[in-house]
DNA sequence: TATATCGGTATACTAGAGTATAGCAAAAAC
DNA sequence: GTTTTTGCTATACTCTAGTATACCGATATA
C-alpha cells in the first residue's frame, strides 16, 4: 500500500449549500425546451401559437407547462387580453434577464468545450 | 380581433446556436451527483471508496458513471496505482477549474432566486 | 476456512420527463 | 350547418435517469 495521502477533506456545508444554489438555478433553466422558448421570447412578446410555430416539433402540452414554470419564478409575464378569443401574451420579464449574466458564461463555456471535445468525438457534431 | 403586434420576431440561427451551446455546459454539470463530485474534490484528491463516504447516498454505480462522465469531459483525471489492491484517484483538472466562474455565477443567481421565491412557496424550503 | 477491502459491473426495477393524440368552449368565416 | 381559430387540458403511452441488489477477482486479515 503506497503511502498516497494529501488534502485529506473535511468536507464543508459550504459545498453542499454551493451545490443546492447551483442546483436550484440548474432547476429553472433545465428541461428540454426552456432555453428554445427563453430564446423566442428574446424577439419580444409571442402569443401561444406563435411560440409554437417558433418552436419547431415542441407539444401544446410542453409549452404550456415549461411557460407555467417559467412563469412561477418569475422569468417571464403572462397577460390575457379580453378578446374573442382569448388574446394571451407571454413576455421575458426584467428578472428574466437577470438570467442573462448566467446564461452568457454557460453560452461562452460550452462553445469553447465543443470545439475542445468535438474532436474527439465526444458531443454530437450535429 | 385587437390589433396586438409588436416585434413581429424573425427568429435567427443565432437564438438556436446559443441553446445549443448553453445545453452543451448543461450536460456536463447537470445529473443528480456531477455537483456533490466536483464539490467533493474541491478538495484535493480522493478514491472512490472515500467518494463514497464523502457523498451520502451516492450507489456505486452512479459514481462509476458519473465520474465517467466526468472524466469523458475532461473536468476529472483519474490515475491509476500499481498497489493490490489497485489503489485509484480522482482529481478536478485544471480545465475542470475553468468550469468555475460559470458555476459561480450560477451560485450567485441561485441563491438571490432561493431568496426571492421562497417565500411564495415555491422552492422546497428544506 | 471465512470474512473484509478495493473498485467497480450486471441485472432488474421505479419514477419522472417527455410524446402522441384527442378534445373543449366560444365565436367567426364559409 | 361545418369548419377554423385560440389556448389550452386529459389520457395514455414511451423512454431515460436514477435506484436496489447482488456479484466479481485478487489479496489481506482473523
Amino acid at each position: 500500500m503506497i503511502p498516497i495521502k494529501q488534502g485529506q477533506g473535511e468536507h464543508h456545508v459550504c459545498s453542499a449549500e454551493f451545490a443546492m444554489a447551483v442546483r436550484d438555478t440548474l432547476d429553472v433553466i433545465s428541461g428540454k425546451w426552456k432555453l428554445p422558448i427563453l430564446g423566442s421570447l428574446i424577439n419580444g412578446k409571442k402569443r401561444f401559437k406563435e411560440l409554437q410555430k417558433d418552436i419547431p416539433r415542441i407539444t401544446a402540452r410542453m409549452l404550456s407547462k415549461e411557460l407555467r414554470e417559467l412563469e412561477m419564478n418569475q422569468l417571464v409575464k403572462r397577460t390575457v387580453y379580453d378578446t374573442i378569443p382569448a388574446t394571451i401574451e407571454y413576455e421575458k420579464t426584467p428578472y428574466g434577464c437577470s438570467l442573462d449574466k448566467v446564461l452568457f458564461e454557460m453560452k461562452e463555456w460550452g462553445t469553447q468545450h465543443r470545439k475542445r471535445i468535438i474532436h474527439k468525438g465526444k458531443l454530437k457534431a450535429e
